[in-house]
RNA sequence: GCAGGGGUGGUCGAGCGGUCAAAGGCGCUAGGUUGAGGGCCUAGUGGGGUAGCCCUUCGCGGGUUCGAAUCCCGUCCCCUGCACCA
């Protein structure tokens, strides 16, 4: 047996592959095809996941190669952005988390992991191991186009575009909270965390309240209650202080200050307050004027929000619990004096909610049985009502003019109420706590005020993204809905970031461009990528780009140092690449890079350089989980390569799974996959041996002309199976692709062997078969190429193709070759072999002779009737079978009539067929298959049963005894 | 909550008005081949049946149609995203 996923095999042909220079594309006079997929951020080994995501391009692009196209398959390494940094810190400090995965998951040598307290280090390190790994792929990359978004002729790229959006006015600067460090002084990123990850941040409304001619400023989510509120909370066991914020005083708990300071301007501490003085007081609702009380509560937060809170006992759970158990507290109530003050306190409704009273707080709490303030069932009780008052509630009376909004929209006026009439602020918390820096310390919000913004939110700049979208292809087709979804959504987009690599802003150097925006259009970097080398980037200037990219050609006389010639060659060559085919890209992207890319593209370049079309991927799963490097639950993907081959990977890959669905990597079924593989490859040494001599398939490139039905039947298949592949790859559907060319092919061979087994003794019947196993073995390799690209070279080379096959034509398929009829023979032989059998197991007999009867003539006259008129008309058809007089016996036609729509339909009506000698060309077969005399017959010249009659087309009558 | 996608036989997964008891893989069963247990090939894998057929199934309930896994309505459940991050 040979074994054709050896790695000396496959690093021999990729050896080949790169000495015949054969990837690398030019621009020349065929078609182009222009394929990219979002470059990697290598900031780890590559993983089996990341094999599906590049094997997919690289199947296209030698499918498309093979069908004549020139095609340009690039790649890059994005090396902007934070992460890097975070692990280098960690890597520093010996975090033993962090050490522990490079060490053990990612494979790094300890003299490696030594130098990984430099980011810049990290993302060399696993840049070159994944050009290593792409290439014992298989991969058909141009190399020469390779770089780094850190490179300084990419950088002056970035910088060209963000000056040109800034032209156009589509960046502006703004605030904008971030998590921050207080410690460090800086942001901090989920890399950077010790706890709380992923956790976002809430926008709070600040609601003050008048007391004295200073405010207690409470923190809600829910404003619109202030309709219903009823007095103040505040912890009277910790500690308050009073703030001076543009020429106001805010009353706000000592804890709260930490968070508030670094959103707010102009704010310092005035000086402490005792909150137990205030309990008693009254302040003012800046909504509606009323009067509120403050009152004690324990179980206020001072940390959360403003550390004032105010009461909305008709639709807050936990306002009411409180209230109730206030009011039980004799001692407390004597305390402060309030004693009569908080009896006389009720609930107010405000908010009308089906199925609930009108104090919906109070509903809630009986139907979850919260028995006290402790009780668990509390929290759940709060969730649901504000869930339930959010998608359903109706404001209802004491809301004056809001009366008959949903809750919604209710809030959203009254919150611009308040800040319009400096009654309320804004303010930022996490939504979870705690949220804890690795140094330690606990983060805050910060609004960072000089951020810099991509306008997503322009109007003008939505509609000529959708435009665009609407110009491309996307797959799967169902994406489209999230794209148009996104772009709506899309709100500015902050792009400058104080931390990671990356490109400086070009007008402000305090800050770097983030990450996911300095890779929206570098497709068009990737045409003139190769150029670079020999190119100072001092010489490049906006002047220079706008003529490469955008034709624009300057006023000045020498706007930049680099010579006409090599200008033109540049523009040339991106003229020839762009617009971009196919983008490529995982689903998590859509709502951000994709959407980018589509966004900046429309901004940027003209109609006729918008990108053509989408592929999303889809997520992979190991035995059926999710794969997570942190959790060691990942296959990596050298060490699968040195167990199975990048053949099997490949073929694994993109069979299991459509690339936008889900793929599941299980062993078994990978191994599966490596035995099917040495199937294929086995049979060309089986052909081999049925040709009797060494095969050269140089010299059968054409159609063999064969007379015996199953050697057309196998022609037939061949040609359908080529059609099908070709259809599904031109739609990036490798699993169909492959059900085609790889497992329902191989049954068809299987099928035809089988069928043709007792003839092989048959020298001149072997003969005619030979030819068309060479045939089929011609066409399997090439069509197998683009997903076992190194196997197939070895077994063109064995058999004597010429060249290398992944440059040789794809394969065309005859449309007259694929021959309905023979089809539809071979179908009726091997129907009639499987009814022979069923009948046997039925009856359970051992047949000695089995009678076989075809459809009279009159019959197959009947089916043309009923297929001309189409539908299932009894009566139409019997008249027209009248007509023709097609039959003697009119009860006989009609009783065919009756059953013939339903049999029309089961059997796919194709017109008639020889059937009595089709069955005699496989009368052996049948024999065996039956283990009897089988005797076809024309006319039912024996037929003891009268069995005859049940011959319908495409099913013969039989008669076993 | 909002948005998008989905529920198919032991399992993964095609199908998306008639060719559907429903492709293909894996698993399982039987037979063949063979160096007996591996591999490969053939057949079977919802139920029933002394003639190639009949009955029941595609989350659940209803409807449209000569005909529905496929279309419509309702309902339950599941997955993904909701951002400043690659």
């Amino acid at each position: 047996m040979i074994i054709l996923t050896d790695i000396k095999v496959e690093e021999k042909w990729q050896r080949k592959w790169q000495e015949s220079n054969i990837f690398p594309s030019d621009p020349n006079n065929k078609k182009k095809i222009f394929v990219t997929v979002a470059y990697p951020y290598p900031s780890g080994a590559m993983h089996i996941g990341h094999g599906r995501t590049y094997t997919v391009p690289d199947v296209y692009a030698r499918f498309k190669r093979m069908q004549g196209y020139n095609v340009l398959f690039p790649m890059a390494w994005h090396v902007t952005g934070a992460p890097v940094v975070g692990i280098a810190k960690r890597i520093k400090r010996h975090d033993p988390w962090t050490m522990d995965i490079y060490k053990n998951i990612h494979k790094v040598p300890e003299e490696e992991i030594e130098k990984f307290t430099d980011p810049n280090y990290i993302v060399e390190y696993f840049s070159t191991e994944y050009h290593d790994v792409m290439t014992r792929m298989g991969y058909t990359i141009d190399w020469r186009r390779e770089f780094k978004t850190l490179d300084p002729h990419y950088q002056k790229f970035i910088e060209w575009q963000f000056r040109k959006l800034k032209a156009k006015g589509l960046v502006r600067i703004g605030e904008h909270p971030v998590k921050y460090c207080p410690e460090c002084e800086n942001p901090v990123g989920d890399h950077d965390l010790l706890e709380g990850e992923g956790v976002g941040i809430n926008e709070l409304t600040l609601v003050k309240f008048e007391l004295e001619g200073e405010y207690l400023v409470a923190a809600t989510f829910r404003p619109e209650t202030l309709f219903a509120a009823t007095n103040l909370w505040l912890n009277p066991d910790s500690e308050y202080i009073r703030v001076k914020i543009d020429n106001e005083i805010w009353i706000m708990a000592k804890n709260a200050y930490d968070n508030i300071f670094n959103q707010k301007k102009d704010i310092s501490i005035e000086s402490g307050i005792n909150a137990q003085n205030l309990i008693g007081k009254q302040v003012k609702n800046p909504l509606t004027g009323a009067e509120h009380i403050i009152l004690p509560a324990p179980f206020v937060d001072p940390e959360y929000g403003t550390g004032v809170v105010y009461s909305v006992p008709g639709h807050a759970p936990a306002d009411l619990i409180a209230l109730i158990d206030l009011k039980k507290d004799e001692k407390e109530l004597e305390k402060y004096k309030i004693m009569e003050e908080v009896q006389s306190i009720q609930a107010i409704g405000m908010i009308k909610l089906e199925g609930y009273g009108e104090i919906p707080a109070e509903d809630m709490i009986k139907k979850l049985e919260v028995k006290n303030q402790n009780d668990p069932n509390l929290k759940e009780a709060t969730n649901e009502i504000y869930k339930l008052e959010h998608a359903k509630g109706i404001m209802d009376k004491n809301t004056g003019e809001y009366q008959g909004l949903k809750v919604v929209d209710a809030r959203d006026k009254i919150i611009k109420l308040l800040l319009d009439s400096k009654k309320g602020d804004i303010l930022f918390e996490f939504a979870e706590r705690p949220v804890i820096c690795r140094c330690g310390t606990k983060c805050v919000v910060k609004i960072l005020d000089d951020q810099w913004f991509l306008k997503y939110s322009d109007e003008h700049w939505k509609e000529t993204t959708y435009q665009c979208l609407e110009g491309m292809k996307i797959i799967p087709e169902e994406v489209r809905a999230n794209f148009k979804y996104y772009i709506g959504w899309l709100q500015d987009w902050a792009c400058s970031r104080r931390i990671g690599l990356g490109t400086l802003l070009p007008w402000n150097k305090d800050w770097l461009i983030e990450p996911l925006s300095d890779s929206t259009i570098y497709m068009a970097y990737y045409t003139i990528a190769k150029y670079m080398k020999n190119i100072d980037p001092e010489d490049l200037n906006d002047q220079f780009f706008d003529e490469i990219f955008l034709g624009l050609k300057s006023d000045s006389e020498n706007p930049y140092n680099i010579s006409p010639e090599l200008t033109k060659e540049m523009k040339d060559e991106f003229n020839y690449w762009y617009p971009l085919d196919w983008r490529l890209s995982a689903k998590d992207l859509v709502g951000n890079h994709l959407s980018f890319h589509i966004f900046h593209h429309s901004a940027i370049f003209p109609r006729n350089k918008w990108p053509r079309g989408i592929v999303v991927f889809g997520m992979g799963l190991l035995e059926g989980n999710k794969m997570s490097s942190s959790k060691g639950n990942i296959v990596m993907l050298e060490d699968a390569i040195e167990t199975y081959g990048s053949d099997v990977i490949r073929l694994f890959l993109m069979s299991s799974a459509e690339p936008w669905q889900d793929f599941d990597w299980r062993e078994n079924e990978v191994k599966g996959i490596s035995k099917r593989l040495d199937r294929f490859f086995e049979f060309s040494e089986r052909v081999e041996k049925m040709y009797g001599s060494k095969i050269c398939l140089e010299d059968h490139k054409t159609v063999p002309n064969v007379k015996k039905p199953i050697n057309k039947w196998m022609i037939a298949q061949v040609n359908m199976r080529i059609k099908e592949a070709t259809e599904a790859l031109e739609g990036f559907q490798t699993r169909k692709a492959l059900q085609d060319s790889f497992f329902l092919f191989k049954k068809d061979i299987d099928h035809f062997f089988y069928r043709i087994e007792h003839e092989t003794e048959d020298e001149n019947a072997m003969s005619e078969i030979a030819d068309v196993m060479v045939y089929v073995l011609g066409i399997w390799i090439r069509l197998m190429v683009p997903f076992v690209p190194h196997g197939c070279e070895e077994l063109w080379e064995k058999h004597g193709g010429s060249g290398l096959v992944s440059t040789t034509e794809w394969p065309q398929y005859d449309i007259d070759l694929m021959d309905e009829k023979v089809q539809k023979g071979e179908e009726i032989v091997h129907g009639l072999s499987q009814d022979i059998n069923e009948i046997k197991k039925v009856i359970s007999i051992k047949p000695n002779k089995i009678h076989v009867y075809v459809a009279p003539e009159w019959k197959w006259k009947l089916f043309d009737i009923a297929n001309k008129i189409g539908k299932p008309d009894i009566g139409k058809i019997m008249q027209e079978a009248i007509k023709q007089n097609v039959h003697d016996n009119k009860k006989e036609i009609a009783e065919l009539a009756k059953k013939i729509g339903r049999e029309m339909t089961k059997i796919k009506y194709i017109g008639k067929i020889d059937e009595y000698s089709t069955l005699n060309n496989s009368i052996e077969f049948l024999c065996g298959e039956a283990d009897a005399k089988v005797i076809i017959y024309d006319k039912p010249t024996y037929d003891p049963q009268g069995k005859s009659r049940n011959a319908m087309p495409y099913k013969p009558a039989i008669f076993i005894e």
